[in-house]
DNA sequence: TGAGCTTTTGCAAACGTTTGCAAACCATTT
DNA sequence: AAATGGTTTGCAAACGTTTGCAAAAGCTCA
C-alpha cells in the first residue's frame, strides 16, 4: 500500500556515493569512468533492478529506440489484419528490430489517421517507420517523406519512389508460377486477383510474360479479379464455374489465402486437383504446406525482407542513404502441380 | 538538408501570443482557458501540425499510454510465435488498446528477457503489461506481480492467482468438443495434445468429463502426449496410425493446429473424415472454415477476451481491483465431424 | 616540492512538457 | 469607487536524465 516512491538515478548515485552524472556514465559503459566504479554501480543498479527511465532519457537524448510499424491496407480490399502472410510479415519484424535493438510499436492505421510524421516522429514517439503496405493513400506514405522522417515501404521495390522499398520480385514469381503451370500442361491458367494492387498488378505483369513465352495467347476473360481474400476468391471461383463450367486447367493465385479460397471451391465441386486443375498461390505461409493438397506456392522471404526493412531504417537513422531492395523469389512445388516428371 | 529544429510547445505559445502553459492547456482542451483561445491554438497547432513532444510529456506525467504485450511461450514447447491463434490475439489486443487510446509495444520475450517489471515498467517504457500464455517460467509473471505492475495475463482463469487472468472455459470446452464426438459416434476418441500445459489441461479434464459421462471407457493409450503444433501432430498421428493401425474413430485436437497437422496425417493415408474418423479442434482461426473438410472445432472469442483484458488492466491504472475473467466458449459444427441428423 | 600530465569525477544547464498557485482581468454589486 | 466574485492567464518549479566543461585527484619527473 505505500506507494515507495521508485529509485532514481540520483538516488542510486547517492546510494554509490558518487555524483549523478558518474552513475550516469557508469551505467552507459562510458570508459571515462574507472572501471571498478562502473562495475560497483552496475552491480548496485542490478542488485535494486533499477532501471532508468526511460521517459527521461529520451527526452534528453532525442532517442526513442522504438520504431513504429504500420499496417496499411488498402480500404476497400478486405485484405485484413487477419492476413497470416501480414502477421508472419509482423512477427518477422518485430523479431529484426528486437535484435537490432529495437522495440516495435505496433499500429494499424486507426490510431493515427493519416498523420503518421507528426503522430509518430514529430511526437517523437518512434525514431522511424515501417510501412506494410502501399496501401491506397500514397499520401500518408508522401507525408511522411516530406516530413524527413525515416522511413521504409514493404512494396513494390520496381516502383521509383524517394523512398526506400522492400519487396519481392513480384514479376518474377508471378512468371515463376504461370511457367509452372504452363509447363504442367495447363492451357487455360486463370489469373485470380487484384491487378489494381500494386504488388499484384507486377505479379499480373509476369502471368502474362510467362503466357507470351510459351505462345499461349492472352485471354482476357481468364483474368479475374477480386479482393485478395480467400472469402472472395472461394465465392468467385463458385460463381464462375457454375456461370461457365470448368473453362479453366490451372489457377495462378496472387496469394496463399486467395487460392486457399479457390481450392476449397474446387474441391466442394469435386474439381480433382492436380487432375482437372493445378493451382500455383504466392506468399508460402505455413498454411501451404498443411494444406491437402499441399499448395505449389512463390516463396517470399519474410525474415531477409525484415531483416533488409530494418537495416534500410537505420541506415537513415546514420544519415546514410537507403535503397530500395529487390528479393528474390523461390517456386515452392508441391502437390497442387502435377509432379514433374 | 537544413536541420530545421522542430517546432515546440514554447514555440507554438510565442506564435499564438500566449503562455506556454496557455498553449499547453488549451490543446488539452482544459476548460480553464477560454473557448476561443483553445480553438485557436488547436487550429494553430494543426496548421503547424505540431504534436506534442510525447517523451517530454511522459516525463512530466508519469504516463506513457503504452501498453506492452508479450508472448510468454514455453519454451519445450514449440508454439511459436507463427501460431495464427496467437496472432489473432495480437491482432485483436492491438486493436483494443487503440480504441482505449492505447499504443501497443510488442515483445516477443527475447527483449527484456526475465525482467519485466523492471524493463518495462521501473524503466517507464509502458504502464502496464499483457502476457500471452503463462509459459513455462511462472516465475517472470510472479516478478511483475511483486513488483506491483498493472498486469493481466491471458491462460487459465481458474487458476486462482493474485493477478487477474483472462481466459476461455477451457475444460467446458474440451467437454463440449468430447461429447460431440461421442454423439457424432466415436467410441474410440483420441486426444491430442500436451496434457502440461494449463489450458490443455483444464481441455483434458473435459475431455475425461464427457467420457465419464457417456460411461465410456477412459483409455490412457488413447492420449498422445505431443507438443501443440501442426507438425508433431502430423508425425506423430502418422505414426501412431503406422505402429496400431486405425485404433481410433474420433480425434479432439487440443488446437486447430493440432487439428490440422492430424487432419494431413489422416488424408494421406485415406482415412475418410468423418467417415472413419471425426476431428475436432479448438479455436476457431480463419483457417478452420477453409480447411477441407472444414473444420468442426471450439471457439474461443479472441475479440471478447482481447477487450476484457485491456479493460482489466484499465482498471488497475485507476487503482480499481481487477479481476480474473472465463469467457465462454461455443461449439461451431462443420464437417470434420457427421451432420447432426 | 611542485609543475605538467593524465585519469577520474562533479557542476549545472539543458531536453519540452504539465500544473499548483498567484496574479490579472472583467463584470457585478454595494 | 471600492469591494466581491468569477474567469482567464502566466510564473516557475518540477519530472529524471545526459553531457560539455571545469575542477579534483593521482602520477611522473625534474
Amino acid at each position: 500500500m505505500t506507494q515507495e516512491s521508485r529509485l532514481t538515478l540520483t538516488g542510486l548515485a547517492k546510494l554509490a556515493g558518487v555524483s549523478t552524472s558518474t552513475a550516469s556514465r557508469a551505467l552507459r559503459d562510458n570508459p571515462l569512468i574507472k572501471k571498478e566504479t562502473r562495475e560497483r554501480i552496475q552491480a548496485l543498479a542490478k542488485e535494486h533492478s533499477f532501471s532508468i527511465n526511460h521517459a527521461a532519457s529520451q527526452l534528453r537524448t532525442q532517442k526513442t529506440n522504438v520504431v513504429a510499424v504500420i499496417l496499411n491496407l488498402t480500404d476497400h480490399t478486405e485484405q485484413s489484419i487477419n492476413d497470416p502472410f501480414l502477421l508472419k510479415m509482423v512477427s518477422a519484424l518485430n523479431l529484426a528490430l528486437n535484435k537490432a535493438g529495437y522495440e516495435m510499436l505496433l499500429s494499424n492505421s486507426m490510431m493515427a489517421d493519416s498523420d503518421w510524421a507528426s503522430y509518430f516522429i514529430s511526437s517523437r514517439r518512434a525514431d522511424g517507420l515501417i510501412i506494410v503496405g502501399q496501401g491506397k493513400s500514397e499520401d500518408n506514405v508522401n507525408d511522411v517523406v516530406t516530413a524527413k522522417a525515416p522511413l521504409v515501404v514493404w512494396g513494390d521495390p520496381k516502383l521509383n519512389k524517394n523512398y526506400p522499398i522492400v519487396g519481392s520480385d513480384n514479376q518474377y514469381g508471378g512468371y515463376l508460377a504461370t511457367k509452372q503451370l504452363i509447363e504442367s500442361g495447363c492451357k487455360k491458367v486463370l489469373f485470380l486477383g487484384d491487378t489494381e494492387h500494386t504488388e499484384m498488378a507486377q505479379r499480373y505483369l509476369g502471368y502474362q510474360q510467362a503466357l507470351k513465352e510459351a505462345k499461349l495467347h492472352f485471354d482476357p476473360s481468364l483474368t479475374i479479379d477480386i479482393d485478395i481474400t480467400s472469402k472472395a476468391a472461394y465465392g468467385k471461383v463458385n460463381q464462375e464455374i457454375l456461370n461457365r463450367g470448368l473453362f479453366f486447367d490451372g489457377i495462378f493465385a496472387v496469394s496463399d489465402m486467395v487460392a486457399f479460397g479457390a481450392l476449397k471451391a474446387l474441391k466442394e465441386r469435386y474439381v480433382s486437383i492436380p487432375g482437372d486443375v493445378s493451382v500455383v498461390g504466392f506468399d508460402d505461409i505455413n498454411m501451404a504446406e498443411l494444406f491437402h493438397p499441399a499448395l505449389t506456392t512463390v516463396r517470399q522471404d519474410t525474415d531477409l525482407a525484415a531483416q533488409l526493412m530494418v537495416e534500410q531504417l537505420i541506415c537513415q537513422f546514420e544519415q546514410k542513404p537507403a535503397q530500395s531492395k529487390v528479393l528474390e523469389v523461390e517456386l515452392i512445388k508441391r502437390r497442387s502441380t502435377p509432379e514433374s516428371y
